[in-house]
DNA sequence: CACCGGATGGTCT
DNA sequence: GACCATCCGGTGT
């Protein structure tokens, strides 16, 4: 199975436009254990220094959210609980905007994403969640920083889906008038949404 | 150095 | 729907 990654250029659009062009396309990772990949079905943007529910609010530049004030198609995990999250670094160097990726529908690699999530998950539990699918495809916080237009970690072209939609963010209910931001954005229909 | 609070997920009621 | 495992970044002393 060859994948074809994006080229660098193609994460130089508005955060917004940013996270429906990622809807569709292949979130690939690379490990000694194997290759496992999976179309991207459900994101959001988080665009600081002005979203309250943005780890860069308010241009906030630490050691965990330096990476977002690089150029853009680089990722930004980090840790929530006991799971890694992944964003895709996006906006201009010195713009701290991401996308986080949401949700993921399985395509290769599955036995091992069974093998990372548990044998007796049903096929819906592997990727439908942003913690659920870092395990899945072993994405962990070495991956900080990578690029994202290349292996071990990278976005490749995809397939065209049914129609997209738009809603407010998950798990932010303590971020003011963010929360109502509406800027979620899924595959309609599709079963690996998060819910 | 102590405290607090999550961009979650799994389990049990 | 409630509870909590488990951990680290950010903040204030």
């Amino acid at each position: 199975m060859s994948f074809q990654p994006v080229t660098a250029s193609f994460f130089q659009q508005p955060t917004l436009e940013l996270a429906r062009s990622l809807l569709g396309m292949l979130l690939v990772k690379e490990t000694e254990a194997g290759t496992a990949s999976g179309w991207i079905v459900e994101t959001e943007a988080y665009i600081g220094p002005g979203d309250r529910a943005a780890h860069s609010f308010g241009n906030r530049r630490t050691a965990r959210t330096e990476v977002m004030f690089g150029p853009p198609g680089h990722a930004y995990t980090y840790v929530m609980h006991t799971h890694c999250l992944l964003n895709v670094v996006s906006g201009p160097v010195d713009h701290p905007e991401v996308v986080l990726i949401r949700a993921v529908e399985p395509y290769t690699g599955t036995d091992l994403m069974y093998e990372r999530r548990g044998r007796d998950r049903k096929e819906r539990d592997l990727t439908s969640g942003p913690g659920k699918l870092t395990k899945a495809l072993g994405i962990t916080m070495g991956d900080y920083g990578r690029p994202l237009f290349e292996s071990p970690l990278c976005i490749a072209e995809g397939k065209a889906f049914g129609p997209v939609e738009t809603g407010t963010r998950i798990g932010i209910e303590n971020s003011g008038e963010a929360r109502e931001y509406p800027w979620r954005f899924w595959i309609g229909g599709n079963r690996f949404v998060s819910k």
